[in-house]
DNA sequence: AAACTCACG
DNA sequence: ACGTACGTGAGTTTC
């Protein structure tokens, strides 16, 4: 026979709510427990391969079912507002996917489900009642299996009940279980219980009668005479209370199997509702078929020989705005999108003597041209706009002040949070358009690739993508306008998509002979650490595997195991560095790790990047990070190590071309000079005007200590306190961080904020504002939302909160050193100096420069990044020289 | 693909 | 009563 699912839509959609951090999508409609809902859904259906599935929701707004806030608060607390908007968008998308829905006036959802599931099985089928709610326990049969899932450290974990599990965990049958709850009542389920008895009692009595009546029956012989007493008095409760937590099974519900049959879930109508919920993950579930807007692709056209081209620039040139792109990939230009009005969209494939390099002239020329006299700090002198500028550049040469927007950077700026900037994700939040993803038309194929073939999906997706940036231009515009953050786009966003671009083109120069004997090296020593520890644990297992490794330490060795992971024993360092001055074999791990780390990651990962002109050219990502920080990746250059003696070794690789040398300089403590600044904390300001070392002067001032007479652990306690200020501080992560015990680390943060008042002031300012306004901003203006501020959840919470303290921290020493990577670039290239900028690390610039050029650049550098901003405390900045980059440090 | 671990600021 | 420091990217194992 069949297998039902039955799910209790209010009980899932409740946990989803409280499981998931908050999601909004661009109408501002909460999202998170739909998308929790639908992930539980789909992760069930895979699991039992159902043949049927229906939800069941209460009528009226359910009671409130969920213990860790009924309990807690004691009353029942009303369903939040972001949670009760969701509940019809819930039976909206449920519908749409073809789930029927189950309700019935007078009855609960409790009730359809235990009267569908009994009749069900009756018939001959098997079911999966999926609830949040321990109620339902009282269904489990034989072929009755209750599913409750988890949320456990992160992931969802599904608890299944059959009657046998029911016993094991609760000592009593289902059926015995309903005496048991309405013995011991349950607050936030409205049922009383008999007073002074709770869950051990109930569950004893019901144990050993089997039931209240049975109980009732011998009520001279219960023991203890507490309870005897209790249900003595207490009748009337007891039989109420029975009622009210038995589950009816025979309510008149009609119920069509045939409509309840799965079919095609992935519908047209639930793609439409994923994409305006932008459910990217589950979007990807269904075909590409089903389809958005599309009704400007009527003025789509494909041009197919010079003179249409030749037309097409002409008129482009004299149009007020232009939206292009080029289409390109490591093979060069496959072609071209362009657009300057409604119904004038073009997709120009290369073919015959329209090659790339033709292309790439004309749209050069047609930006030149438009180039015009004026303030390139006001929005109207740009007049040209695409998506993603810095991939295209290589076939352009343009450079700071050509008059072209990032639509895409436009994006990140207004929210710096989302994944991707697509031209689609723009379609979407902007302009309220659903057109099809490069991935729809064209699934993973390069779309310059398949535009060299003259492919008609891809000529399509260069005209969406040309359309699409010069039409939401006007709209991007304004929102930055709105939101105070355009002069932050003109004057720092868009000038560092070039600077970014020169620091990927000069790339850095790594030694690979060099690199090759560095990892042999490490080999060398892996090999000998790993049969040492074969030998301690006496026998040969993977040691990257930490499953393997936390069995052999944990269980096979017994060594103390600390805390444990969701799959088993934790194994990170911070758990093995205690056990480590015991037992030898962890010290051998630890180290094995470090080494291996450093070789696959560093000696062999690198290698692979180095190209054949002997330099890494890694990319530098600006749409990326949540702060405002750039990111790096392929490679990731912005972690080599530095911290560890043989992992800074490495850094002896990266070395300048012949002739040149390093220059680096790092801004010194930074963030915390900008705390200074914004909170404005006189003391800290001051601390900072004759400042030699800041750790020991907040120790000095935090311990009532002379400075001379600052002990270096009371330095490096301070130390950690000033980098928790930064990160959103908690009594928690400082505890952790030294060791130290809770109220220790409370009475340090008290201290500190004793110390500096304004620093105090200022960080809850921060939160303040950011719950109030839903983002907190940086001092130039980029605003970072923090959606957690308004969970329900208090770790979501709470880590809004800490995010609200750092970001502006942190955003505004992106902002700064994207200040000083713009004008030094700028000067080095005004200067016409060899010198260039080869990697930004946060806080660090690394310039190779021309050996005539050093004491210039070394100048030029150090000032350029003093200078990037004036705050009320100096910004002060170490530069070193070197032969490679662990010598410039 | 997710989990775990670890490199950096 | 919850269970973490803020921001990243990559390699390996395991499912």
């Amino acid at each position: 026979m069949g297998k039902l699912v039955l799910i209790d839509g209010h009980s899932i959609l409740n946990r989803a709510f409280y499981g998931v951090p908050d999601l909004t999508n661009a109408e501002g409609l909460h999202t998170n427990a739909v998308y929790g809902f639908l992930n539980i859904m789909f992760k069930i259906l895979e699991e039992e391969k159902a043949d049927h599935l229906a939800v069941a929701f209460d009528l009226k707004e359910p009671t409130f079912r969920h213990k860790m806030y009924a309990e807690y608060k004691g009353t029942r607390k009303p369903m939040p507002e972001e949670l009760r908007e969701q509940v019809p968008l819930m039976k909206e998308v449920l519908t749409a996917m073809g789930v029927p829905i189950l309700t019935m006036a007078g009855y609960e959802a409790d009730d359809i489900l235990g009267t569908v599931s009994k009749r069900s099985q009756a018939a001959g089928m098997e079911v999966s009642v999926v609830s949040g709610d321990r109620d339902l326990l009282q269904l489990a049969d034989k072929n009755i299996k209750i599913r409750i899932p988890k949320t456990s450290r992160g992931g969802t974990e599904i608890h299944d009940y059959y009657p046998e599990d029911v016993k094991r965990e609760y000592q009593v049958t289902p059926v015995e279980f309903i005496d048991v709850k309405a013995l011991m009542g349950d607050s936030s389920d409205n049922i009383p219980g008999v007073p002074s008895i709770g869950e051990k009692t109930a569950t004893n009595l019901i144990v050993a009668y089997g039931s209240i009546e049975n109980a009732y029956a011998h009520l001279s012989e219960i023991k203890p005479p507490r309870a005897q007493k209790a249900l003595g008095e207490h009748y009337d409760m007891a039989v109420m209370s029975k009622e009210l937590a038995t589950i009816c099974l025979d309510c008149p519900i009609s119920f069509s199997y045939e409509d309840a049959e799965i079919g095609n879930l992935y519908t047209p109508e639930a793609y439409q509702y994923m994409k305006r919920l932008e459910f990217k993950s589950i979007l990807a579930r269904f075909d590409a078929s089903a389809a958005g807007d599309s009704s400007m692709e009527e003025h789509f056209w494909t041009v197919e020989d010079l003179n249409g081209a030749e037309s097409v620039f002409e008129r482009a040139g004299k149009a007020e705005q232009v939206g292009f792109q080029m289409v390109l990939d490591g093979a060069g230009i496959g072609g071209l999108g362009i657009c300057f009005g409604e119904e004038e969209i073009y997709g120009i494939p290369v073919s015959g003597f329209m090659t790339g390099a033709y292309l790439a002239g004309k749209v050069q020329a047609l930006i030149e041209n438009r180039k015009k006299p004026g303030d390139v700090q006001a929005a109207d002198y740009y007049t040209v706009n695409t998506l993603d500028l810095k991939a295209q550049l290589p076939s352009l040469k343009l450079d700071y002040d050509s008059p072209i927007l990032d639509a895409g950077v436009a994006g990140y700026l207004l929210n710096p949070l989302k994944d991707t900037y697509d031209y689609d994700d723009i379609a979407r939040d902007y302009l309220g358009l659903t057109i099809p993803s490069k991935a729809d038309l064209l699934g993973k194929e390069s779309l310059a690739a398949a535009m060299r073939n003259q492919d008609g999906r891809a000529v399509n997706c260069a005209c969406y993508m040309a359309y699409i940036a010069w039409k939401s231009f006007p709209v991007l515009k304004e929102k930055l306008e709105e939101e105070g953050m355009l002069k932050l786009f003109l004057s720092i966003e868009m000038p560092l998509i070039y600077s970014l671009y020169h620091m990927e083109q000069a790339g850095v120069r790594v030694d690979k002979e060099q690199l090759k004997s560095y990892g042999e090296m490490l080999q060398v020593k892996i090999d000998k650490l790993e049969q040492e520890i074969y030998e301690l644990a006496g026998e040969t297992f993977n040691i990257n595997s930490p499953k393997q490794l936390g069995e052999i330490l944990f269980e096979q060795m017994e060594l103390p195991h600390g805390k444990k992971t969701k799959t088993g024993y934790s194994t990170a360092a911070d758990v093995l560095e205690k056990l480590a001055p015991d037992y030898p074999i962890v010290r051998m791990i630890l180290d094995y790790r470090q080494l291996t780390k450093l070789n696959s990651t560093y000696a062999q990962g690198l290698a692979v990047y180095i190209q054949e002109d002997g330099r890494i050219h890694g990319k530098f990502n600006q749409t990326i990070t949540a702060t405002g920080r750039i990111s790096s990746t392929e490679p990731n250059l912005q972690n080599i190590p530095v911290r560890m003696e043989l992992g800074r070794a490495i850094r002896k690789v990266f070395v300048p071309e012949d002739g040149y040398v390093f220059v680096d300089a790092d801004y010194s403590q930074i963030e915390l000079r900008i705390l200074a600044h914004m909170s404005g904390d006189e003391r800290l300001i001051h601390a900072y005007r004759d400042a030699q070392d800041i750790h020991a002067i907040t120790a000095s001032e935090v311990f009532h200590t002379p400075l001379n007479e600052v002990t270096s652990l009371q330095r490096r306690n301070a130390k950690a306190v000033n980098f928790g200020i930064v990160y959103g501080i908690s009594a928690f992560g400082l505890s952790e961080d030294l060791s130290i015990s809770r109220k220790e680390a409370l009475e340090y943060i008290n201290k500190y904020f004793e110390t500096y008042p304004g620093v105090k002031t200022f960080l809850d300012e921060q939160v303040a504002l950011g719950k109030e306004h839903g983002f907190v901003t940086t001092m130039f203006g980029r605003k970072r939302p923090i959606p957690e501020l308004k969970s329900a959840n208090f770790m979501q919470r709470s880590f809004g909160e800490r995010v609200a303290m750092n970001s502006p921290i942190q955003g505004t020493a992106a902002d700064i050193m994207k200040l000083a990577m713009i004008s030094v670039d700028r000067e080095l290239r005004s200067r016409n100096l060899k010198s260039r900028i080869v990697l930004q690390v946060h806080d660090e610039l690394l310039v190779e420069s021309h050996e005539s050029e050093v004491e210039e650049v070394t100048e030029l550098l150090t000032s350029l990044m003093k200078h990037a901003a004036e705050l009320q405390v100096a910004l002060e900045v170490e530069a070193h020289r070197g032969d490679n980059w662990l010598d410039a440090k």
